[in-house]
DNA sequence: ATATTGTGAGTGAACATTCACAAACATTGA
DNA sequence: TCAATGTTTGTGAATGTTCACTCACAATAT
């Protein structure tokens, strides 16, 4: 697994921020430095590019969602608690990471390079895979409604969750996500549920 | 209602193409000068600005939308049937429309200046309401259960689709986005109905 | 004493925009 | 019908700025 030095980690976190303050265009190597408090050129000890920057974001995004499905899968509960705690645990990460929810949602930013968009590409991929597993898993042990299909449902899931993290974004957060995300949820148990 | 010149809309169109096939980063006066065959000064005989052609997509999209709308009110049918119609509509003009398809649910690519976001917020938030408009007559006709509110199932109807259209052009548009459009309207028309 | 991390000055390329000027087109008055 | 005139649309060269990145050198840590 490629692991960070204290620096790297310095730089990929404040380059989030930036991006999430005001857009990739406000990325820049200068705004980078200076918000950390180096030259220029000392970026460039620690990364050999702007793209390498832009790749250890995703690769800290990778981590961090595969850690949270590890604690998932460790937890040991039925489907529908698995997709509830999924839900609730990224609206709680979000709420408190506001400049990652800016990020990570918007594929638009990695479009520059095709290696940055394979792994964006990737991350969506198995994301949206986990949760098919699960709702398959419900339907299986009947928890969850059988006469739909389990992709379709995942979109609906995904969709829904990607939708309101983008427009507490956009609304530059001035409503509260954990509660918006809890409402979500509960229509979701319902729609996906026997009646 | 403002109105654009045959070389503005041409301008603007242009920039939707070169947005759609490699990204914002990829619209530059000089690219779009070069696509339509004329000098990059020549741009600004019709355009004041860069900023300027951004709101200019914006717009175009956005009187796309009131005409879909209006088509769509003047039909007089169920909100059953409206809803099916809109989902219906949107994926076939996606499909012939790759361009805008790739363009027009990255807010992201609107963020470089508050007017450009004002504008992608407002579109979104009118879309949004169009929605929950439709699903509020339908529970009230009794078409559409009710025990689950308008806003959150607006919210997986919308996401829903965008994650899918978003999906269609990661995946370089190697799928039927109709198709896949058509599963995804029988799905939701299941959830959202009376069982 | 050696490897790591930092610096300030510089480089060339790309960018949006401007400007003096020219071609194309439309309008009009004889 | 045609020359004169004005207007719209186009051009190539230039401007100032910003960008990612390099390099010789200096400080700091091991």
């Amino acid at each position: 697994m490629a692991t960070f030095t204290k620096r790297q980690k310095e730089i990929i976190d404040t380059a989030i921020e930036l991006i999430a303050e005001k857009g990739i265009q406000e990325l820049t190597i200068k705004n980078l430095s200076k918000k950390i408090g180096i030259a220029e050129s000392a970026i460039y000890r620690h990364f050999s590019s702007k793209l390498d920057i832009l790749l250890g974001i995703l690769t800290l995004f990778r981590q961090s969602k595969e850690q949270m499905n590890k604690e998932l899968s460790e937890l040991g509960a039925s489907p529908s608690e698995k997709l509830k705690q999924m839900m609730q645990r990224r609206f709680v990460y979000f709420s408190s990471n506001k400049a990652i929810a800016a990020v990570i949602f918007s594929e638009e930013l990695f479009r520059s390079d095709r290696r940055l968009s394979e792994q964006v590409y990737q991350i969506m991929q198995h994301n949206q895979q986990a949760i098919v597993n699960i709702i398959t898993a419900g339907q299986r042990a009947n928890e969850f409604r059988n006469d739909v299909p389990a992709k379709e449902m995942a979109f609906m899931i995904t969709g829904a969750l990607r939708l309101v993290v983008t427009r507490w974004r956009i609304a530059e957060y001035g409503f509260d996500l954990k509660k918006e995300g809890q409402s979500l949820w509960e229509t979701i148990e319902k729609l996906i549920g026997h009646e």
